[in-house]
DNA sequence: ATGCCAGATTAGATATAGTCTAAATCTTCC
DNA sequence: GGAAGATTTAGACTATATCTAATCTGGCAT
């Protein structure tokens, strides 16, 4: 996703394109490894001092609440984030915690009477056990 | 579930049955509603003054390493818990934060080649969207 | 150009969720 | 009874995220 791009996304989703706003987005486009809010601060902070950590925070929720970022949840540890590119889904390692894509492939969508009146906005599938690096040192442990 | 049997199940799993830990036990039993670790500590702590909150979380996390009971991470709320009793899929709500069990189908399995030399503990589907009472006020936003 | 205004940003205070520490207490086993 | 280990506890502490109030910015009407 090249610069042009991100800016032309935000703009479409009613969102000024600043310079940290952008800078967030650009970070997420390059840095497909799942990072936290604080990876995202400190590395953008340190390339250009202009982004403070409220910014990269509200920033992300901005993201977020645009359907342009998705936000991972993880037990016991700190929020992730990727750009909403290709869908995918999640593995997560029970041991360091690390969020790693898995191909997308299509699932069975439930029986509507499991899902009653809800409305279902997204269905994703999260895998978890041990990422490949934890499970060389499964032993060691 | 009754006593008898939460006794049971945390004996097998080589935890001793302690007052607090079988309280924290028989509340998730008994409250199919994902509370939190907070609400778990509030109200059994309501009834029975002798469980302080670290040991909620203590055990939690005891109970949670034993298999008994999952832990489910919700965006920028607290976890929530629930007893591993019959399997079942989540469903979470985008605007109020709950998480409701949406009934058990089995899923396809992705092609390993998808996966490489991860090793799999487990796999669960989370739905995402309005649950019921939101969808109902959806209007009044 | 000028001035206004909504949106965006900021530092730092605050809130929330969860963990850690060290001492006390309880169980089990000899 | 006493040692060893597991469990519990209050409260300090850490990590993560949000809020506040002041300031800045850029687009737009005049």
């Amino acid at each position: 996703m090249d610069g042009e791009s991100i800016k032309q996304c935000l703009e479409e989703s009613g969102l000024r394109c600043t310079p940290q706003r952008f800078a967030v987005m650009a970070f997420l486009a390059e840095h497909h490894g799942h990072p936290t809010a604080a990876e995202i601060f400190e590395s953008v902070n340190r390339a250009d001092p202009r982004l403070s950590r409220a910014t990269t925070y509200n920033n992300l929720r901005d993201l977020v609440k645009a359907g342009l970022v998705r936000e991972v949840a993880v037990e016991g540890r700190a929020a992730r984030f990727d750009v909403k590119g290709m869908q995918h889904h999640h593995f997560i390692c029970d041991r360091c915690g690390n969020v790693e894509d898995v191909e997308w492939y299509d699932l069975p969508k439930p029986a509507s009477r499991f899902l009653g009146k809800r409305v279902v906005r997204e269905c994703e599938l999260i895998f978890r056990g041990l990422c490949t690096k934890c499970a060389r040192g499964r032993a060691s442990r």
